[in-house]
DNA sequence: GTATCTGCAAATTCTTTGCAATGTC
DNA sequence: GACATTGCAAAGAATTTGCAGATAC
């Protein structure tokens, strides 16, 4: 589901930057908020051909560099290969947990995200963001 | 400097596991200790054939692989398009500030590591190890 | 001596780019 | 109608791999 408002940042965007609205561009926006998980680049094309989409791997890059660009796609990194995507509008901010087995818990610890301020603080810094991923195992399974 | 003790540490890695120990790994081992600054392995790869040390790319990448395997070394993500590294051995853990500038600022907060013990607990998770990124500008700077 | 290593160059994987045809504004 | 965009296939960048000769144990 297109989350209210998210059409409406990404065409200010596109205006701003002069950039068109086009249909490509549109359907990766519509794909990337009805995909409530991670994501990467490749597995939103198969996606995307699946419904009989026809769109281009370049044109899914492309368009997600955009995304990200105006806010509403975040870019993540799990240390695979490849980067994952996840769209951000209508989220408030939260951090991951990886397990061995691959799975992803999502968190958020607001006595966390205030110490991390006051560390960047006494070094001199202003966050802009940050990106913080627990790893480990569950505890029943080993 | 090589840290007094990894030479120990990575022998007897390299025993348990049945690999040997070779010119190559011994001069990879070497330089990363050497280095304490984050590299890439193509980095290091100069610096060793600056020396003149004949390793391959290949080499490299293979031991690096293996130091990171027994812990000397960490591989580490600051969303560029390759991986840098650091040693570990003699060294605490820390995090890490990254500037728009690309300068990186190391720091390490005890009561954050706390916290993350007890947000992984709460999920069922035992933490084996985590990445914590903090990106922002200098205060001064804008 | 045998199994692991190394270097090389080719292969892979993910991502980006140049260009001619196409679509938006 | 001008200029951005698309798809394609080729290029790039980082990393991995297969193999034949070299080396550690």
């Amino acid at each position: 589901m297109l989350e209210p408002g998210a059409l409406e940042i990404f065409k200010a965007h596109l205006k701003k930057n002069n950039l068109k609205f086009t249909t490509e561009r549109f359907q990766i926006l519509e794909e990337v908020f009805e995909t409530h998980e991670h994501f990467e680049a490749d597995e939103l094309l198969d996606i995307l051909k699946d419904k009989g989409f026809r769109v281009s791997r370049a044109t899914v890059y492309r368009t997600l560099d955009v995304l990200v660009q105006c806010g509403l796609v975040n870019k993540l990194n799990f240390g695979g290969s490849s980067a994952k995507y996840e769209h951000v509008y209508g989220h408030t901010h939260h951090d991951h947990i990886i397990t061995d087995d691959g799975e992803i818990i999502e968190f958020y610890d607001e006595r966390i995200e205030e110490l991390q301020k006051e560390i960047a603080e006494k070094h001199g810094i202003v966050l802009t963001n940050h990106v913080m991923q627990l790893y480990g195992y569950k505890k029943d399974s080993k």
